[in-house]
DNA sequence: ACGACTGCTTGATAAATGTCAAGGCAACCC
DNA sequence: GGGTTGCCTTGACATTTATCAAGCAGTCGT
């Protein structure tokens, strides 16, 4: 007997190769949740009592300190947060809120550290999906010390256009006071950053981004697989 | 018949707990080299054929993009690095040189991945230490995100103040410039920043850091557990 | 429709950080 | 010893980024 609820999901390519068994196992206390937008599910220092998995929706991981906040990540349908504290039982590094209404599956983290000990197939997707988001985060952290924020801008934009099949023209995922903070600048920055990219082949109008010389844009942006 | 050479990794956490025939089966065509120092090892960009240990020494994990370069890790003795490339077989994020003469063990990646498959414990372990690395890059970024400077090399200060035994006096663990890099400013901007924070009871004459007045010191750092 | 609100933009200004150039100091080498 | 080298520091200055304040435009709710 399959729990229905949890289907969606087990095509992931995180639980696609699981036993039918490891996966019962593994949702069994686990639930979904339905949240409103702008909706605070994890707080930062807090246990990682569970893995979530974003069924729809979007999800902002943020980190404050000393009365300041930074915008970590954005993660949209099928992603997992949390993992790493889940699996090391530790305290969560970041906080996470919805940015829209959102469908959240939370596993219990005792579950994830029992299969993951007794199903290799599932160790093994554990590990790819940590090596995934370890590597994300370094190419991120080598954007940040390594480039200007108008560089960071305009491979930003390079990249989201590369997720919409290259379209010339689209809208941003996000508000830009979010990217502003993903970035690692100011509001008032990012405004300026647009600007400064008109000249290099971007314009943008709310959140229409337009790319109007691709070449120009790449020779400013200058991408490179190894960050981007 | 055990292969006595890498015996002094034998009691690392990542290996203590796998079987003796999974430990013969990762080290079998592993070997240990000796670079002096100033030795680009590793190189951004290429494959990552190998799990690397120092054994003794240190190593400077850094990244390059368009003429710049950044210090992204410093690792000593007991240290793994390129285990994320490893595990999922692909280009390492970052290059990798010695800082002084070192002793490194290399162990082939298929081995690593091979016994990965084989031996819970092992896979357990190779978990860990891959979460533990991607909570402290992310933490990094926090630090990053959320100080300015002067802050960022306050907190260096304490933290490398608790790993001496809480010494009120210690050397630099590395030249200051590297330390400039790592902390994401300038060598220049580090010497000022080093000005700073006199007043906030830290004193400095060549390598020697003195904190005069840790209350005060703390006090503007605001170290975090969730950071530091 | 109206006002209140929110998010974005702009300008003026300040603060943080980087760049360039020069000099100091210690280690090292002939 | 004297020169050379490498690293650090300092000062003057430029650039980048943040802050503060104001205003604008779209959205929402009544």
């Amino acid at each position: 007997m399959t729990t229905a609820r949890f289907e969606s999901i087990r095509e992931l390519t995180l639980f696609a190769e699981m036993t039918e068994e490891s996966f019962e196992a593994l949702t069994r206390g686990a639930y979904v949740q339905n949240f409103p937008p702008n909706m605070v599910m994890i707080t930062e220092g807090e246990a990682a009592d569970f893995l979530h998995i974003v069924q729809s929706g979007c999800v902002e991981l943020f980190s404050t300190w000393s009365n300041r906040e930074t915008s970590m990540a954005t993660l949209y349908e099928n992603s997992t947060f949390i993992l790493a504290a889940t699996m090391k039982d530790r305290l969560n590094l970041m906080s996470a809120r919805t940015l829209q209404k959102s469908r959240i599956i939370m596993i219990p983290s005792e579950n994830v550290r029992s299969v993951f000990k007794t199903d290799p197939d599932f160790a093994l997707a554990i590990v790819d999906e940590l090596s995934r988001c370890y590597r994300a985060t370094i190419r991120n952290m080598k954007n940040l010390k390594l480039r200007t924020s108008i560089e960071r801008l305009a491979n930003y934009i390079l990249k989201q256009h590369h997720r919409r099949g290259r379209a010339m023209a689209y809208q941003l995922p996000v508000e830009k006071r979010r990217l502003a903070s993903y970035l690692g600048m100011t509001p008032e920055n990012l405004s300026r950053a647009f600007n400064n990219l008109k000249p290099h082949g971007v314009t943008v109008e709310g959140q229409t981004i337009t790319i109007t010389d691709m070449d120009t844009l790449v020779a400013f942006a200058k991408p490179d697989e190894l960050i981007d």
